[in-house]
DNA sequence: GCCGAACCGTACCGTACGGTACGCAAGGAG
DNA sequence: CTCCTTGCGTACCGTACGGTACGGTTCGGC
């Protein structure tokens, strides 16, 4: 067990290793091209060429094993860091642009649209189900809303942030502000990809549709250009 | 067969007997409660008192049953027309009220949530599999989004044209407007709903976000009071 | 050169589900 | 009263999957 963590590449940081995550790319691959469906544990472990009691020995159960598929693929996106000092309008414009096309692009991946599918399908109406009492498991669609979303709020958070200190921006609250912004840029494009529509029939569109957005979003949030900045 | 056309009640117009409307209600009542997993031809026949060959015999097999589902539900929202004649700015604003607030109601509805969460699960990534050839199902998704998002859609349609028409509103693209509309109203919370949050937790605000979402789209595509009308 | 750990490949088991077949009761038509 | 349709209840079959067990192999440590 040890060797886990030696052997642990440069790649990820999570104490998995290399093979296990090798295990795992291949997981989401049959999750991509099949949907939940395909991904049984007697076909992970052939795509993988590994054993069955590996998988077991790895992840625990199934469950185990799609909640890693999840943390694993989140540990993939980085939020780049945006210096708040001298910002100007067109920079804040800029950059707004570039996070609107960036949330877009993430948004429209193959995985990630496989992964939330997958969340989605997985979670139902009613909570709680307390019957075996050993109900640990965050529920698939928490994993996701932790790992994946509240990481791209944090970034357009604090781009937000920056351009308010700057005196760019005018609002009360954050969030409010920050759904205002996901909303104008994304609409409901996710929801139609996630039932089926072709992402590349879309992603056509992601260029003027994120300046549009952040056109209406400082149209609504700007401070006009007047001010003392 | 014929029973069936003259047995079918005053409540639904699809050639289907009430006895079948009443299946496919106690179909989503368990799919509401236990989602795609707790929807099995046994369950169904014993919730709903009926035996499995009736259920093949009606939907043909389980693919059909979920489809029937959905249209089955489909059918019960009806929209509600406005008169576009004598449309004030005051009258226009109420207008897009309601229907963001109707809009956020659907959306976080128990039996809404759940056949989404039905027809997002059983996408694929992959579309085509021409496998046996015989794929002339509408996947689910589409049907979804044929049967229930389009129609919300043209109630809006209808709303914002009478709004231009009436001097109220400036646009150039419908539809673009539209999208706009909808991305300031329900933002992330349907994904999130979708994801397993609880809708009570966000219907509190929902009288809130309705109108500030009207506000800033009526600031975005509002004509100012002083125009001619 | 031997030992043990990790792991692959496969075979195996129990279960649960989709789909089908059969027996039987109710009701309407002649 | 009888026949026939419709549909309920149940038993049944094949399959596929989650999970476990076992034999064989590689590899690092002593």
């Amino acid at each position: 067990m040890q060797t886990a963590r030696e052997s642990a590449g440069a790649t990820e940081r999570v104490g998995l290793t290399d093979r296990q995550n090798a295990v795992l790319e291949s997981a989401l691959n049959l999750l991509v091209e099949g949907g939940e469906k395909a991904v049984t544990t007697a076909g992970v472990a052939r795509a993988a060429n590994c054993s069955k009691e590996s998988l077991y020995k790895w992840f625990g159960d199934r469950d185990g094993l799609l909640s890693a598929m999840i943390s694993y693929q989140a540990g993939k996106v980085r939020t780049v860091e945006v210096d708040a000092a001298a910002l100007t309008a067109d920079g804040l414009h800029r950059h707004l642009a570039v996070f609107a096309h960036d949330l877009l692009d993430v948004l429209s991946g193959d995985v990630s649209l496989a992964l939330n599918r997958l969340a989605i399908g997985q979670t139902v109406g009613k909570t709680n189900r307390g019957g075996t009492g050993r109900s640990d498991a965050p529920t698939l669609g928490r994993l996701l809303e932790e790992r994946g979303r509240r990481q791209i709020g944090r970034r357009a958070a604090i781009l937000l942030e920056a351009g308010r200190r700057a005196g760019l921006l005018a609002f009360d609250d954050a969030d409010e502000a920050y759904g205002t912004l996901y909303g104008l840029i994304v609409t409901d494009a996710h929801l139609r990809m996630l039932l089926g529509e072709d992402p590349k029939a879309l992603k056509k569109e992601f260029a003027g549709r994120a300046e549009r957005a952040v056109t209406s979003f400082l149209a609504l949030y700007g401070v006009e250009a007047t001010a003392d900045a």
